[in-house]
DNA sequence: TTTTTACTATAGTTTTTATTGATAGTTTTT
DNA sequence: AAAAACTATCAATAAAAACTATAGTAAAAA
């Protein structure tokens, strides 16, 4: 068994196509025929069930490429070692974002990264924290931005910046009137959240309780995104609250209804996170320096209070 | 690279010498030579440093020697798998079990198991619970036998037995009279316990605490052994607790210190666990049927109640 | 049904790679 | 200073992988 003939049967695998995948092999039709024979001799078993058309994998195939896919992924990391010791930058790099983050930090930073760093080819994924956390630690992402702390003994943190809430508060509202916002004006009923399994709806859940104790499980309506709370918070529906960084892309009349809350702001920390074994560190060093920087500029609030993402 | 060339480096890293890490391959010295160089130019550095006298690992020698026993143990996987849908039952089976279970269990076993799969070669190590855990996570284990549940998500259990406590009393002890105790008899002051690290020593707390909120930490004594436990006992420093199974290999005037509890029986929950992915399966179903088939013929209890062998 | 198309398998050949025995060149030990 | 214990190198060989050409076999189209 070699690391190539793991490669071919991925390749098969894939396009569930012999000669298809011998292109994206770049070798011919029979080297594949040939090797995966092999394979399958050596082994005694059968990988694929030629005789469906098109190819199916066998069951004891299946396990197989799963398999075949841990070791190809581990042996791709050698190259990553290598890489951290020459203190090379560059190569791909897949970073996952949350979705409440994403839009509005990734055009901040991006232009600047490419430029700085040509030779890193960024893959970018918008990704629920559930699914970064699952996706770090089986080596498909190299690392994330997200909401933090995790507390999450897999993975490693590293701040990047306090990104406050701000109130959104339609006219109608009668907190409207109020400058400045409390914690302790929040009420969880009239507030309109994210749908379940982002982690800002979490936060959001986490300070109104900071001052109530609800466990009452009726939000009054639910979004998938921010640009949707705010256009349900014009019509009446209730108030909202909505990531600083968000609010420099409200237009001047959208701005009028936010309200910023009184110190300790409170605030989510958003941090870059990546896995244990600190494979692609220049990156990370690289990407942190970079945003952080870039932030340093957008945001200038000194005292926050830094919120829990985690549900519960 | 190839899996070749990472089961040499592996080799020439374990004997810290070409020649006998050759022997160890079989194939001549030459070839690991040339092969580690190939390896070596691939990736762009040295892996061993080779003006140290015996030969030693450089920095990312070190790294991706590691990265290099993942992948391997990763690929001997598929192999486990391919045996499994063959229904194979042979081979390497490493098992690892928790101290006060070990010896006991073991002898009770062991022969028959041999006799009925002589193609298996077991290799049974003695390992705390929390080595065990790790182990089975990094692949370093096929199952393990321990006290349960665990609540890890990693883990699968399958329940063999349930094992009763037993208390140990000597003569000069004031629940002596007693003929059957009660959990409410029990005082964590005068209790022998086992080292930190058992988890026997972790569920007699747990039972002390059923009835008692003792978070008092000074115990009076602490032993590595349960046949020191008693021996400690017999000098009159106070009573302890042991599994059943070890009840039945003390000498009769032993023996008559033992008290059975009142039912419900407290008794721990013994059972075979194993990593997620359930390779080896046929090995573990024939493990849980010998050992729970021989069980049945030792213990008798009906009406138990499990203790945690959880910490805290 | 026949023909064409879209595949995979096989045969024979070439190229590449791994391994070897012999030996040269080190360093360490005696 | 000699011997021993190593690793590196060389040329030769064995083994494996890859290629071209083509046969064989289903499914799709005529």
């Amino acid at each position: 068994m070699t690391i190539t003939q793991l490669n071919y049967v991925l390749a098969i695998a894939e396009h569930k196509n012999f000669t298809k995948a011998a292109e994206k092999c770049f070798v011919t039709q029979p080297t594949l025929s040939t090797q995966i024979q092999k394979l399958e001799d050596e082994l005694g078993i059968l990988i694929f069930d030629r005789t469906k058309k098109p190819i199916e994998l066998t069951d004891v195939g299946k396990k197989i490429v799963n398999q075949a896919k841990n070791i190809v992924n581990e042996s791709d990391r050698i190259q990553d070692i290598v890489d951290q010791q020459k203190g090379f930058i560059g190569g791909e790099f897949r970073i996952g974002m949350i979705p409440t983050i994403m839009p509005t930090l990734l055009p901040m930073f991006l232009k600047a990264f490419i430029k700085k760093y040509p030779k890193v080819k960024l893959i970018i994924e918008e990704l629920t924290t559930e699914d970064i956390i699952t996706k770090l630690k089986d080596g498909h992402l190299d690392a994330a931005i997200a909401a933090t702390p995790l507390e999450n003994e897999n993975i490693k943190e590293r701040v990047l910046y306090f990104e406050p809430f701000v109130g959104y508060i339609p006219k109608d509202h009668h907190l409207h009137t109020k400058k400045k916002i409390e914690v302790s004006d929040l009420e969880i009923e009239g507030m309109l959240l994210l749908e379940d399994g982002h982690c800002f709806r979490d936060g959001v859940i986490n300070l109104c309780k900071t001052f109530k104790s609800h466990t009452d499980d009726k939000f009054q309506l639910e979004s998938g995104s921010i640009e949707t709370l705010i256009k349900l918070s014009n019509e009446g529906l209730g108030m909202t609250l909505i990531p600083y960084l968000h609010t420099l892309d409200l237009n001047d009349k959208l701005k009028e209804n936010l309200h910023f809350f009184n110190e300790p702001t409170p605030a989510r920390e958003v941090s870059i996170i990546y896995p244990k074994n600190e494979l692609k560190m220049q990156i990370i060093d690289a990407l942190h320096n970079i945003i952080s920087g870039i932030i340093r500029g957008a945001i200038a609030f000194q005292n926050v209070q830094i919120i829990s993402p985690l549900p519960k």
